[in-house]
DNA sequence: TGAAATGTTGGGGCG
DNA sequence: ACGCCCCAACATTTC
């Protein structure tokens, strides 16, 4: 063991288990100093929204407590310039030696390569590893070394080289830090919004490793067995909803596929197989969101295809953008999805489809609004997947939604939400309708709306479109550019 | 992981 | 019994 000291630089790898720099740098060190620096203006214009703010501030006690409990702590540092707060740390601590995990995000890459360079200069060595994909983006290309820009032909490629599966522990003990390195309080970088929210979060959500855990643990003996029918209905607890902890890096995806083929061996239901293939392939889908953000890095905002670059987009849009973020736009299911995206920090991922499908389709709104809101309001908010989902929805981007795919907030409720349980959770006001109203409030017949005392327009918007006539102005203008 | 328009089929009501 | 019409149910095509 060198007896030198590294540094442990914490990012979107949250966890202590699975992760190569951690135990690379515990491999070779004496002494080893984990710390996080929050510096949001090195991720500009994609510095973490509220939602995710709030999940970092206890993924980080989380990180913390777990490091405490194995005999050191988690060093926080706060600043706009990474480099200087590295460099003065290693001054401080006589780090020779700094390992992280690597970063995928444009801005992210740009930074870590000047700051790798820089700290070589200096004679400090950086030693950088992958702990967030299946595959290294430049790992995959097609036969003429081009990349892939169909999701399936990818996956085929990802599975036939091996999905790669551990579950290396984490380190019993730590070495201990020096009390002369100091920390600032978690609670100093006022990662927690000052006004709305986080109380009903914290019964919903259990950010850090364990949390993790569990949540994996609960949906593989739960919902994996009915996932490929039942991730489809916003009113079950269907999907994995692992999200968040797979964007902080509390769990990998190696991890994730560790566990579920552990599950498989030890419960052999019937149609375990089925339904587990289609949840892997979901791990599939994110692997290739981040394959694309690195291969086409202006994405993030401008449609991959130039040919949108001059869509006849609405310019005057911000009432109904207002209507869409508040879920007053009087069409049930979107307002069911924004309201649990407001109210959760999570929308059903169905459900995002169909909201993003109004939103860029019959409203005509650029797609930007979108992911910009989403970014904000999510706590699993991932700069790859939300790029890739919004072009996707309209339709500008790599294996896009064609453009006349245009999805019917009715017909998906009547199809999805069975019992019209979920739109009854959100919107409260128009519980008393009956099923075959509650999707569409506005052909309601007056005696029923006078019955229930509801009243449109007073107790709930009227709609702010018509689904029929915007349809088909969103088909007419896709089809010019298609 | 789309919806709507259009086409086809077959059962039942009816004269 | 037969032809005709209607329409639900399903299939195909189109955007």
């Amino acid at each position: 063991m060198n007896p030198s000291t590294a540094i442990l630089w914490f990012r979107q790898d949250l966890r202590l288990t699975n992760n190569p720099a951690l135990t690379r740098a515990l491999a070779s060190h004496q002494y080893v100093i984990p710390v996080y620096i929050y510096a949001p203006c090195e991720s500009q214009p994609w510095a973490h929204g509220a939602a995710s703010r709030w999940w970092l501030h206890h993924s980080l006690e989380s990180l913390n407590k777990s490091l405490h409990e194995r005999g050191s702590r988690l060093i926080i540092r706060q600043g706009n310039d990474s480099l200087a707060i590295l460099k003065k740390l290693s001054e401080q601590s006589n780090a020779t030696h700094i390992y992280w995990n690597r970063l995928y995000e444009p801005a992210h890459i740009k930074r870590d390569k000047y700051i790798k360079q820089a700290l070589r200069a200096q004679s400090i060595s950086t030693h950088s590893f992958n702990s967030t994909l299946l595959n290294e983006p430049w790992q995959i290309t097609k036969a003429d070394g081009s990349p892939y820009k169909v999701f399936t032909p990818f996956w085929k490629a990802c599975v036939q080289s091996g999905l790669p599966m551990s579950e290396h522990l984490a380190p019993c003990v730590f070495p201990e830090i020096s009390s002369n390195i100091k920390s600032a309080k978690i609670e100093s970088l006022q990662l927690l919004p000052h006004i709305r929210w986080n109380m009903p979060f914290s019964s919903i959500w259990h950010p850090g490793e364990q949390g993790a855990q569990t949540h994996i643990e609960q949906f593989l003996s739960n919902a994996a067995t009915c996932y490929k029918n039942d991730r489809n209905h916003p009113d079950v607890t269907g999907t994995s909803m692992l999200s968040p902890h797979l964007h902080f890096g509390e769990i990998s995806p190696q991890q994730i596929i560790a566990k579920t083929n552990q599950h498989i061996n030890i419960n052999k239901q019937p149609g375990i197989i089925e339904n587990t293939d289609v949840f892997i392939r979901e791990i599939g889908w994110r692997e290739f969101a981040y394959y694309l953000l690195y291969h086409y890095p202006l994405t993030t905002e401008k449609a991959l295809h130039d040919k949108f670059s001059h869509f006849p987009w609405e310019k005057n849009y911000s009432q109904n953008l207002e209507a869409w973020q508040k879920g007053l736009t009087g069409i049930p299911l979107i307002d069911a999805g924004m309201r649990q995206l407001w109210h959760t920090g999570w929308m059903h991922n169905r459900v995002r489809m169909i909201v993003a499908s109004v939103l860029t389709k019959n409203m005509l709104i650029p797609w930007q609004e979108g992911a910009k809101w989403f970014w904000d309001t999510l706590v699993d908010a991932d700069l790859a997947n939300n790029t890739l989902g919004w072009q996707w929805t309209a339709g500008c981007g790599a294996d896009a939604a064609p453009y006349f795919r245009i999805f019917n907030p009715v017909i998906q409720s009547e199809k999805f939400d069975l019992q019209g349980k979920y739109i009854r959770q959100w919107i409260p006001e128009i519980a008393k309708l009956p099923n075959k109203y509650l999707y569409q409030p506005w052909s309601t017949p007056t005696s029923i709306m006078h019955e229930c005392a509801i009243k449109l327009g007073t107790d709930y918007p009227k709609p702010v479109i018509d689904l029929k006539e915007t349809r088909s102005r969103a088909l007419q203008k896709y089809s010019v550019i298609k």
